[in-house]
DNA sequence: CGGCGTGTTGAAGACTTTCAACGTATGTGG
DNA sequence: CCACATACGTTGAAAGTCTTCAACACGCCG
């Protein structure tokens, strides 16, 4: 893995990355590791750099809902709640910085600038968390998919240049968890899209027809 | 309408408070009316003191979907965006204050007392979007339906000192919107939850009997 | 009293879920 | 190198839930 640290990615390059790459220590998952569980003390901060990671949390009927996808760039809790609200697993390799959280909450409270990022970044995830309730409160599972692929191609988007192949890396379980259907239910929807000709399926991704439906979604 | 205004709820008593609310100017809107529109410029942002506002987005389907209802204390958007994300009209009558947009940014920068609240409230925006994922992603009505009254019964008791009866002043097209239901499977589910004994149906609320489910679901 | 907005109930249809079986892929050991 | 085990993904059929369209009940106000 070679790229740019979590902390680049999050201030860009100033300062306030330089003093907060100071305080943070590299840390590499492996795949489908626990990275911390809801409910615990949040004595450190997880800021990822590289790879895909679950957020969830446990339903009633006793699965779990996914609640967001972290990628590159983002912070995997807020770093001044006290307790994680939601747990984290690893989706592929991960790597990530650890921060201790004393030292980071120092650094944000004697920095506007770091401060006002981290205001920004909240606004983007409640952005995020909105446009999930948007797309859960759809009913229909192919809008759904749709609504879920055309928010994805977008993050992803805005990370690399990208193509007409969007890249999947989480299992068909991830999707499911976070969309609020059953697996079975989404491997049936897909395969319609697909016999629609709406999107390609491929080994780790989808080929979207951006021609049909997709385009004419609203942009959320 | 006595009560206290926006500033001071949302700040305490303090001096920001009272900075704040030399910015301020109180508007009153009458039951119903829309408040602002998805995608407007974000020249004013708003408080509010009194009432309650419902926040919304369109679907693609044609209906809408609420994304969050809002209560005394809280911002109807959050003031950094340059336009709403959402839309908000009244429910009921409805007391707010109005802030210009550059004199409240001027304010929040040079206050890190008040940056500091305003990254709480983002944080508490969040955990409440996430809490409506999970009602989302659930399936069952009855369960959405337990859920919602529980997360409102726990909004609603930090406001007032709360008793059995557990008020609804929004109409049911407002719920079904919110949960992702058709407002005929809400009325259904309600009814079914009377039927239990989980619940009584009143004028413009409900009672919950604690004893029963309500008590047992996961607290959030 | 009549009208309209709101809320409830009924019956048929559409969709998702459930439980089960079957494919496919990957990695390890013989 | 092949065989097998295991994890992941797809497909089938029956059952359950929500949705749809319709009719009806209730309450408030002119």
């Amino acid at each position: 893995m070679a790229h740019l640290p979590f902390s680049y990615l999050f201030c860009g390059e100033s300062i306030a990355a330089r003093e907060l790459h100071r305080t943070a220590a590299r840390v590499v998952v492996p795949a489908g590791k626990t990275i911390f569980l809801e409910g615990e003390r949040a004595d450190s901060a997880f800021g990822l750099s590289e790879g895909t990671v679950r957020l969830f949390k446990p339903l009633p009927s006793g699965g779990r809902q996914i609640v967001a996808l972290a990628l590159p760039g983002e912070f995997l809790e807020m770093p001044t709640v006290e307790r994680f609200r939601q747990s984290a697993a690893a989706i592929g390799e991960v790597e990530l910085y650890r921060f201790p959280r004393d030292q980071l909450l120092a650094l944000i409270w004697s920095s506007p600038k770091l401060m006002s990022l981290l205001l920004d970044f909240a606004n983007r995830q409640l952005e995020l968390a909105h446009d999930q309730v948007v797309m859960l409160g759809n009913g229909s599972a192919e809008v759904r998919i749709l609504l879920f692929l055309a928010m994805w191609r977008d993050r992803i988007a805005a990370l690399k240049p990208s193509q007409q192949y969007l890249p999947l890396p989480m299992m068909r379980q991830d999707i499911a968890d976070f969309l609020g259907l059953r697996l079975e239910t989404l491997s049936r929807a897909l395969a319609k899209l697909e016999a629609k000709n709406v999107i390609r399926i491929v080994p780790k991704g989808v080929v979207l027809n951006e021609s049909d439906q997709t385009a004419a979604l609203p942009h959320l």
